[in-house]
DNA sequence: TGACGTGTTGTACAAATGTACGATAATAAT
DNA sequence: ATTATTATCGTACATTTGTACAACACGTCA
């Protein structure tokens, strides 16, 4: 696979790129339904930022009938993990210990959430 | 305290910030000086990027002489808190857990650090 | 077959972002 | 004092980002 770098994703383009992962495959009608409620953006707007995301590499799509249904084009995962790793370059200098403390600090985990965390460090070896 | 909302962080933006809150307080030069050798920002640059944290409420300047010697502005708790917040919101749909695990599981803990969490979790009440 | 809805495309555009040069002002060295 | 050194300020500018309208295409239903 070629490994290569894609573009950044500007903030509105992550949040889109989300709900693509989370559809699996989906309208732009049906990315705008899984917006959430607080964060209403136009249609069209949606339409560009799927657009941008597949000259990108983000995601791709396929016509079906009249719409295009779209769907992801990058390993998830290597997204992920490039994003998080920018993000925490620039907020944390690079060291994601100080995000851990923080999350865990100022999240409210319900207790089986919590159950999980504590399960997973008891049994991570170094 | 004015608990105003205060305007979004660019990247960049976000970065010097960060150095500002490491040194405390700085000159240009210093704030410079203390960017990670990857990461090369021209003087003029960092220059603009304070002037542009200044403009939005997150550093403010004295003049010391012929330099001006930059700190921080805001409570940097709180813009960490709403900084990863809307990360989270973006890339997670707002649940922190899934990024817990992410970093528990990609970052490179050495013993201490993973002690630490361990004993952080151990006693951590819901 | 012609009007209707739905979806896509092209295009636009102001604001934000990243980056930096040139002019000017203040300091320090000679 | 005159010059060399620094730092700031104003300004600039190409992109990117967020947001969206108008025009056009394709099936669909009467």
């Amino acid at each position: 696979m070629s490994r290569k770098r894609l573009p950044a994703l500007s903030p509105a383009e992550t949040e889109i790129l989300r709900l693509v992962w989370l559809l699996g495959r989906g309208t732009v009608q049906q990315v705008c339904d899984k917006l959430p409620p607080r964060r209403r953006i136009a249609y069209a707007t949606v339409q560009t930022l799927l657009r941008r995301l597949e000259k990108k590499g983000y995601v791709r799509h396929e016509s079906q009938g009249k719409a295009h249904v779209f769907s992801p084009a990058a390993e998830r995962e290597e997204v992920i993990r490039r994003t998080v790793g920018d993000f925490v370059d620039r907020l944390f200098g690079g060291d994601p210990l100080p995000l851990m403390l923080h999350l865990a600090d100022h999240s409210k985990l319900d207790a089986d959430n919590l159950k999980r965390l504590k399960k997973f460090f008891a049994k991570k070896k170094p």
